[in-house]
DNA sequence: AAAGATAGTAATTAAATACTCACTTTACTC
DNA sequence: GAGTAAAGTGAGTATTTAATTACTATCTTT
C-alpha cells in the first residue's frame, strides 16, 4: 500500500495537508503558499482541499494547532527529568532549535500569523501558543530563583522575551545565510551568553 | 502651501511614497500592502505611482534604502561620543528600539523581505543592511574586549545574533500585546540581561 | 452485488492585483 | 500669457487566487 493512495479518509487527508503546508513553508515565503500550491504538492486538485477545510484560514488554523501540540510536547519532554531548572532551560532551548531545524517554515508562519491585521483563528492560535510558552518559562524561572541558580532579582518577563528572541535571532541569521544547519551550530554559543545573563553571580 | 499639493516634483513624490509605505507597514501585514492601498493613502490614483517607480519592487527597494540610511546613521550617532564600548552598545540598542517604536512597520518589512524566495533588489538591500549592522557590532565587541569590559572569550557572531535577536524578541512581544510602547518599556530590562551575558566577570 | 456515502476532478467564477496607456491638468520658463 | 514638460487621471488588461459546483471515481456496508 502506497503511503498516499488516491483516496484518503478525511482525517488522514487533513494530516497530510497540514504536513504539506509545513514543508512548503520551509521552502518559500508562507504568504505565497496558495491553495493551488498545496494541492499540487499533494498530487491533488485545488478544489479537493475544500472537501476537508471550510476555507484557507481553516487550513492555517489546523497547521498552528499541529505546531502548538508538537512543539509544546517536545519542550515538555525536554524539560522532564532534568534535575536543575537551568539544565531544563538549556534542554528546552535546544529542543526548540532542533524542532525548528526539522521544520524551518514554522517560525516564519508563526511570525507571519502574528502580523496579520485581521483577527483570524490561526492568529489566535499563534498567540495562545506563545502565551503558554511564556508561562512555562515563568515556572522554570521561579524554580531557578528558589533553588538559587538564577539571579533572584531577574525580571521574568524580560527573561522570557530574551529567550524567545534569542531563537528568533538564530532564525534570522539562518535566513540570511540561507542555511538551516547554521542555526544548530550556533545555538549552544548563543545560549551560553543567555545563561550567563540570567544566572546568579557566583 | 499645503504639505502635499496635488502635483509634486518626482523626488518629493518618491519620498512621500516611501514614507507612506513605512506608515502602512505599521498598521497592516506588509505582504498585504498593495499599490492601490499606497496610492489611496496618498490621495493619488494607483497608476500615478508608476510614473515614479518602474514596478512595485522598486518601491520596496526605495523603502529598504530609506531604512538602511536612517537606521545606520541613527545607530552611528548613538555610538558617537560614548566613552566606553559597553555604553555605546547600550546606546545603540536603545536607539534601535526608539527607531522601531517610531516606525513599527520596519522590522516586519525587513523580516518579510528576508523570507522572499526570489532574489529581489529589496531583499538584497535587507541583507546588506544586516551585514553592515553585524560588522558595526563586531567592532564594538573587539573594542570592549581590548579595554577589558567584555569577556575576552566572547563569541562575536553569537553576541551579534543575540543582540539582533533581542530586538526581534521585543518586536514579537509588542506584536502579541498589540502595543508598541510595550517595547520601549521593557527594552532596558532586556538589555540588562544581555549586558550581564557578555561583559567580563568582575 | 447493490446502494449509499465519501473523496476527488475539472471547469468556472468573482474579486483582487500589478501594470499600461491615451488623455488631462498643473507648474515652470521664456 | 503661450508653450512645454512633468505629474496625475481613469479606464482599461492579463493574471492570480480562493471558493463553488456539477459530475465521477472509489470505498464501505449490508
Amino acid at each position: 500500500m502506497s503511503v498516499s493512495s488516491k483516496h484518503l479518509p478525511a482525517e488522514e487527508r487533513r494530516m497530510v495537508t497540514v504536513e504539506t503546508v509545513v514543508k512548503l513553508a520551509g521552502e518559500q515565503n508562507p504568504s505565497e503558499i496558495t491553495t493551488a500550491a498545496i494541492a499540487k504538492r499533494m498530487g491533488l486538485t485545488q478544489g479537493a482541499l475544500f472537501r476537508h477545510f471550510t476555507n484557507k484560514d481553516a487550513i492555517l488554523q489546523a497547521v498552528m494547532e499541529w505546531v502548538a501540540e508538537r512543539l509544546l510536547s517536545r519542550l515538555e519532554k525536554a524539560v522532564h527529568a532534568k534535575s536543575s531548572p537551568l539544565a531544563a532551560l538549556e534542554s528546552m532551548f535546544m529542543a526548540h532549535v532542533d524542532f525548528i531545524t526539522e521544520h524551518p517554515g514554522i517560525p516564519r508562519m508563526l511570525f507571519g500569523e502574528l502580523q496579520r491585521s485581521e483577527e483570524t483563528a490561526a492568529k489566535r492560535m499563534a498567540q495562545t501558543l506563545l502565551r503558554r510558552y511564556g508561562e512555562r518559562l515563568n515556572r522554570l524561572f521561579e524554580q531557578g530563583k528558589t533553588c538559587g541558580e538564577l539571579d533572584r532579582k531577574l525580571d521574568n518577563e524580560a527573561a522570557a522575551t530574551l529567550f524567545i528572541g534569542t531563537i528568533q535571532g538564530l532564525v534570522m541569521q539562518s535566513l540570511i545565510a540561507g542555511d538551516v544547519s547554521h542555526m544548530r551550530r550556533n545555538a549552544p554559543k548563543v545560549f551560553a551568553i543567555y545563561q550567563q545573563g540570567i544566572r546568579s553571580a557566583l
